[in-house]
DNA sequence: CCTGCACATCGATGATTGTCAATATTCGCT
DNA sequence: AGCGAATATTGACAATCATCGATGTGCAGG
């Protein structure tokens, strides 16, 4: 034992030392690294930052498939999963699907990670 | 074409839109993406926290174990994978190997998310 | 109506990953 | 020296994932 004077803290382990305030639930972890997960991938990043970069704010997926060099259907693949993860809007326009930045979705998981 | 009026933008491709600033390299998303991925995973959230939130700000894997429910071997590992992302230093003393938070760490990674 | 275009979905495949049991390593103690 | 405890490493396995080609779906123009 490291902890120099023990007697059996709550019954479960002898080598715990106390919190001093409370760690992420189980179910807030996994709601947060389900939105990281989609962070977590070089393609990804890339379309979030040329979306956010073109003008009008929006993109289509003709505009993005040439920057980072995949196919088509790759790149419509990564798409959904940022929509789904709630950092991306879609919406169509003729045959065009347009893509946009969710507002604050990049910052609120900026914020969950500084207040771990 | 959705673009109005168009005259071969610069010989590549015809339906792009023009950027307003300068998006991600891949190398920098590359570099980004590994350390989000050291994120994406709620153990290792929950065992960042755990860290964080512990008293004198480190903790020893015998510490982390019982609170997040997996195998010896599987907390080293995680614990290993957030140490070479640059998100915790890792000193022994004696038998026992303490992890802190690399200062300053996550709120690099959330600066890097937000200037996307 | 029919053809072409933009995009989504499907099925398959190779690579990566989270997990564990078993084993190795390193340190303190007697 | 030798033992026990804390941690790291290895090998294996199932699950997930990124990618592609092929195909499906809807819209626009002639």
């Amino acid at each position: 034992m490291h902890s120099l004077e023990l007697k059996d803290v709550t019954a479960t382990d002898a080598c715990r030392a106390p919190l001093e305030r409370d760690a992420l639930s189980a179910d807030a972890a996994e709601r947060l690294a389900h939105r990281l997960k989609a962070l977590a991938d070089p393609t990804r990043l890339r379309l979030l930052s040329i979306v956010g970069a073109s003008q009008g704010g929006e993109a289509c997926v003709c505009d993005l498939t040439d920057p980072v060099g995949l196919s088509q259907p790759t790149v419509s693949h990564h798409l959904k999963v940022l929509v789904d993860a709630g950092l991306l809007n879609r919406t169509k326009r003729g045959t065009w699907a347009y893509y946009s930045l969710v507002p604050n979705a990049l910052a609120d998981a900026a914020d969950s990670l500084q207040n771990l």
